[in-house]
RNA sequence: GCCCUUGUAGUUUAAUGGAUAAAACGACGGUCUUCGGAACCGUAGAUGGGGGUUCGAUUCCCUCCGGGGGCACCA
């Protein structure tokens, strides 16, 4: 059934092409020059920090033990004995490096002739990889760092699917322990003081909140009581033992608050674009994974110590040690993680594994992965902590507690105002509904690129009010590049202008053309590297590039040869904008 | 106390041990006969301190100072 039956990955990407010239050509120039044969990796190949410099370079350091030249010298020597040809068009040698420069034409005669697999979608065997990610509590709303962790796991779920992979998008919702049963306790304590009958207790309904507000208020009114009475932390504690013991009104109770939250949380997940395949529930499969422990101890991989209690010996992989099951045989978060690190594998026949978990798990998450390896599975050295730091406001941390946690909604409802507001600025005449609809689409542009941006590992401070700028290193700044350079087309299809193709430079499209070939490698790295960060670097500096190119340079107004090559290119321009927006679950608008 | 992590222009962020430390916001000064000015161009401005390894250090090592997080038979 398969058409294409070269195996070859990226057989037809521009930028493996061009390396892949520049490459053999060094070879030889070196086997000319020094009668040695040192074939040259692609890998070695550079792009210089300056575009003047050149466009791809060869750092000549390596070269010096077996030339026995300083790398100075052997730049200057290849240099020499470099040939130009149709791709190279100057080789020069600065310093240490040797730097190349292509034939703009050259550059985009093999960019418009690839046929568009170069995306590389499909060209990868199919290995399925499973993306944990959000994995809320059902006690309380979304808040920033959510977010954060929401717009993470997204578009690594975007980008392991162009290079190739089958992605199983999945959350872990924990639904069980004792922050539940704190809301439970002081909707329970609130509600019975109002109506004697449990038939008339509230409901986000009846109150027009929504649900996981509705929950998380309770949850903080929770703590507010606890400060009055002491009895709260009791009460709550009593609550998970009635859970535990399976009574049937507090089961009743906590399905129906959950049952709220999940509603509300639901809508949430709609408005950020983020959708699950697989939802795990903790109250599935919380007290399992014993036997696997068990097997684990019995085979002689853990041990027990002098109370009973079963532990893993973490020295080897200098951690410290992990207990893995209580002294009276009782499970442990780690053991139904255990349980769900091999479920998840088995449910999907999953190779790889990420977890999106904030920075503060990085040992607990390290323990988890040697446990699972010294269980002996296969897949355990293909997982991977998405480890991301935390977000903090200007003016200080959030904690859950203080109240200036930024709440999901309540951000986006804000941003969605202020993009509302600009739209309507702009004076064009649209309906209300269209606004809305672009003011949407702005203020999740600015969120998501906002979070996207930043390296996942490091903490950031978000400000909400830079991120709603629409001046500078922003989502709104990218879409708006992309709804020009629709503009143009546009404008072009209504002039019906034949199209006339005859040879032509594209000097002044050298960089954007040298931009574009760079895509799928870049979406390469980031699935390798799990960053989308890179992918957000990389789509900021292509706009930045087309807005320079096409202040500078006219397209409709150009000789009729010179317009047709210029639409050619906005054309793809458009199209790796959006592919690139895509990717960071950013959506493109025609108009702004 | 131990472990991890972090310290870059006024601010928010970049930089596989390599070329002149890159941008954005803010400031200041320009472009305006706008293929859409949510744009473009320019100016000023930074690697916490001190050692070391290296031909070369924002990057690696040591130390000091300052942030953040972790070190449960919690989740």
């Amino acid at each position: 059934m398969k058409k294409h039956t070269q195996p070859k990955r990226r057989q037809g990407d521009p930028y493996d092409i061009l390396m892949r010239e520049v490459a053999c050509e060094l070879h030889e120039a070196i086997r000319a020059h020094y009668d040695q044969d040192i074939p040259i990796q692609q890998e070695l190949l550079e792009i210089p920090p300056l575009p003047e410099m050149g466009d791809c370079a060869l750092p000549c350091f390596f070269l010096a033990k077996q030339l026995k030249q300083s790398p100075i010298e052997i730049a200057q020597k290849l240099e020499s004995a470099c040939a130009t040809n149709e791709c190279i068009e100057q080789v020069r040698a600065l310093g240490p490096y040797l730097n190349i420069f292509f034939r703009p034409a050259y550059v985009a005669g093999i960019l418009f002739s690839a046929p568009p697999s170069f995306i590389l979608v499909g060209q990868k065997k199919k290995e399925t990889i499973v993306i944990e990610y959000v994995s809320p509590n059902t006690n309380k709303p979304l808040h920033l760092g959510h977010t954060r962790n929401a717009v993470l796991g997204e578009s690594l779920a975007n980008i392991f699917e162009t290079v190739g992979y089958r992605v199983i998008r999945a959350s872990l919702v924990n639904d069980r322990g004792i922050h539940i049963c704190k809301s439970m306790v002081a909707y329970e304590k609130k509600q019975s003081k109002k109506y004697a009958s449990q038939k008339k207790w509230e409901t986000p309904m009846q109150s027009g909140k929504k649900g996981d507000h509705f929950v998380g208020d309770y949850y903080v009114l929770f703590s507010q009581m606890a400060e009055e009475s002491e009895d709260m932390q009791n009460a709550a504690q009593e609550c998970l033992q009635k859970w535990e013991k399976n009574d049937h009104a507090t089961r009743a109770l906590w399905k129906k608050m959950n049952t709220w939250t999940l509603a509300g949380l639901k809508q949430t997940y709609k408005r950020l674009g983020v959708h699950f395949d697989k939802v795990y529930f903790e109250s599935d499969f919380y007290t399992k994974g014993k036997d696997i422990i068990i097997k684990g101890l019995r085979k002689g991989l853990f041990k027990k110590d002098e109370t009973g209690a079963v532990y893993a010996d973490l020295s080897s992989y200098n951690l410290p040690n992990k207990i893995l099951l209580r002294k009276d045989g009782t499970s442990l978060y780690i053991t139904q993680d255990v349980y769900l690190a091999v479920q998840k594998t088995k449910d999907f026949h999953a190779s790889r594994s990420a977890y999106v978990i904030g920075s503060e798990q990085d040992l607990y998450m390290k323990q988890l992965f040697a446990v699972l390896e010294i269980l002996g599975y296969p897949w355990a050295k293909n997982l991977h902590h998405v480890s991301y730091g935390m977000v903090c406001l200007p003016n200080g941390k959030m904690k859950s507690r203080e109240g200036t946690k930024v709440d999901a909604d309540v951000l986006l409802d804000t941003l969605e105002a202020l993009a509302h507001k600009e739209v309507k600025n702009r004076g064009e005449k649209i309906s209300t509904k269209e606004a809305q609809d672009r003011a949407t689409r702005i203020a999740l542009a600015a969120v998501k690129f906002y979070l996207a941006e930043v390296g996942a590992k490091s903490d950031m401070i978000f400000n909400p009010e830079e991120s709603i700028s629409f001046t500078g290193r922003t989502g709104p700044y990218i879409q708006y590049t992309y709804a020009r350079v629709k503009s143009i087309l546009r404008k072009y299809a209504a002039t019906k202008k034949p199209h006339v193709h005859s040879p032509y430079a594209w000097t002044r499209e050298k960089q954007i053309l040298l931009i574009l070939t760079q895509f799928s490698r870049i979406v390469e790295s980031a699935a390798r590297a799990y960053d989308p960060s890179i992918v957000a670097k990389y789509v900021y500096g292509l706009a930045k590039a087309v807005n320079e190119y096409y202040h500078a340079v006219a397209v409709l107004g150009a000789a009729p040869h010179e317009r047709a090559n210029r639409i050619l290119l906005l054309r793809h321009i458009a199209d790796i904008l959006k592919r690139g927006l895509t990717l960071l679950g950013v959506e493109t608008l025609e108009k702004m």
